[in-house]
DNA sequence: ACATCATATGACGTGTTGGTCATTTTTAAT
DNA sequence: ATTAAAAATGACCAACACGTCATATGATGT
């Protein structure tokens, strides 16, 4: 596995608003309105977000009127599926983990 | 799925020095000094990632004399090579995207 | 006990990430 | 055409991640 490839993928979901965004999208698409007022997260936020989700592709727009269209991209839900099972797995070994900060 | 699961995992693998230690332990046990020649990376450098390692349950170690021999926890093992799996679909796609950076 | 090998730890400096504020662009309605 | 809604962009700043250098700790052999 080339780390860049990794470090891609991770990096997308290894920020909250990011993770936040794709999580919301996972129910259902939504406008950026509607995923600031689901999210709480201010418009700039979630745009900013969303430019770099489009970009790695985990996210596709529809535009209609005004509204922008946002839906998590068929290939990336499942991808997500998969990696949340994993996760729950694993949860309890994770936590234990209190890495990168009071490593004392 | 919960961010701060998530975030834990995908933080230690999005990490030059610590995937490329995993990786390495992915064929076979290894003492500091064998990880160090081994990925060229300085001693400090290869401990203090090890620990992070070790408090995040990816590594296991045992001490033989004064060597110290680390290896990837098995369970830490079976989850990488699905990743790596997974990784290997969605390589292209990833690719694609030059998040974080360059976004002009 | 001393020297040396193997590993771990501490402290500091730097680059990167990411949020906020302010502003701009685009679209629709009157 | 003007105004207002919806979304995107730019610039700045703060926080954190991480590597390096220097030093400490632990273990073995003589």
């Amino acid at each position: 596995m080339m780390y860049e490839s990794f470090k891609l993928f991770a990096g997308v979901l290894s920020n909250r608003t990011r993770f936040d965004i794709v999580m919301l999208l996972m129910k259902k698409e939504m406008s950026v309105l509607e995923l600031c007022s689901e999210s709480a997260y201010e418009q700039s936020r979630v745009s900013h977000n969303l430019k770099c989700l489009l970009n790695c592709g985990f996210v596709d727009v529809e535009q209609h009127g005004r509204r922008h269209v946002y839906s998590l991209n068929h290939e990336m839900k499942d991808l997500i599926s998969e990696i949340e099972n994993h996760i729950q797995l694993y949860e309890a070994r994770l936590r234990k983990c209190d890495i990168l900060r009071a490593e004392t």
